[in-house]
DNA sequence: GCACAAAACGAACGTTCGTGCTTTTTTATA
DNA sequence: TATAAAAAAGCACGAACGTTCGTTTTGTGC
């Protein structure tokens, strides 16, 4: 069962833990995420890492958590900061693109989707929530933006955007990005396209 | 390093396990491929089984070689039957979407490809091989069809189903192979689209 | 029917995994 | 600064992993 740390510095222990846990679990896996290397990489001892949340689930858990958080902070809330619609919709397929050049694993939830899709338990149930959710959002704002069919908007973007971090990360050609970008483009509302005066 | 069968019934036992293997892997991943559980799947030894392909690695690239036979046989050689361009641009994609719902553990591809982007070695290369004729093969009817981006095209359709793949997996609706197929015939040059007298 | 090779087996190896128990070190507070 | 609690470490365990080895079974050509 979980461990909730109490004092500062437990804390500070827990958050390095879990911030090394999802790039490590974005590269080799939930599964392959081992305690005995991520206490090795952190410079501490297994039983001592063991010990903030005793069982591998609950390590597993609290990493797809703090994966939600850092897709939440560097995705979905700096495109709040665009108009509900279609250039909102724009934003979170932006902000997703870049973040999967920025991570040395690429998509955490790309990674993780693949290894859970066939593996019932409360791992799979945390990770097919946090998609839905990611979905939800993707279609409320296809929705907003007044497409015919959101549910299939949203599919489509899904579809692109993990599609490109799979390319990109198979071939290294970012040439990928560009195309995902162009097929976005055209599946968004034309008449909320950016301000591009000349055409 | 991997051990050639001699006699016929060496022959149907590599077979079987590379049946199995292929599978499995398909669930488990390559890495969660273990040759104990195949060999009791199989109702055999695993030092037996083992003899047959002298290490693990050779018996992950022999079940990525059988699962790129499976995939050419299933998808890639029923499409043959179809004229070049965008008709057997279609039933490409429609033979990879039955091939999802078909297989228990769902696409092969998807779910080593995702276990395997960031894992330097000879068992990525195999696999960036398959994948990267796969989009050859779709960039080469696109070429056919007379699109104006034959990769771009090519890039949205591995999208498109990889996403089905994904989608259906994590969340069982079938409505995402409605969702993929529609958008698929958006894609495809117009005039070719099958025959459809009353619009 | 004998002999030989291929195939399959069973037991054991060294390693790594997750996990439990006990002790030491560190942190926070009175 | 003394003390109690929290965090980290040390050590050991059972199980499962890939792999090796010597042996036994199976099948086939003379």
């Amino acid at each position: 069962m979980s461990v909730t740390p109490v004092t500062e510095k437990g804390n500070q222990t827990r958050e390095a833990i879990l911030d090394r846990a999802v790039d490590l679990a974005s590269v080799e896996g939930l599964e392959g995420l081992t305690i005995g290397r991520l206490a090795a990489e952190l410079q501490m001892s297994k039983s001592g890492l063991f010990a903030h949340f005793g069982s591998k689930r609950d390590l597993q858990l609290a990493t797809i958590a703090a994966a939600a958080d850092r897709f939440r902070a560097t995705v979905v809330e700096p495109a709040l900061e665009q108009p509900q619609g279609a250039a909102r919709l724009r934003a979170l397929a932006e902000r997703y693109l870049e973040q999967v050049d920025t991570y040395a694993g690429g998509c955490f939830w790309a990674a993780t989707a693949a290894e859970y899709d066939d593996r019932p338990g409360p791992v799979r149930d945390a990770i097919v929530a946090s998609l839905d959710a990611w979905l939800a959002a993707l279609e409320s704002q296809a929705r907003a933006a007044g497409v015919e069919n959101p549910q299939r908007l949203a599919f489509e973007l899904y579809s692109l955007v993990m599609g490109a971090n799979s390319r990109y990360r198979l071939s290294g050609d970012k040439r990928v990005f560009v195309f995902a970008r162009e097929a976005i483009e055209e599946l968004l509302p034309e008449a909320v396209r950016p301000a591009n005066p000349g055409s």
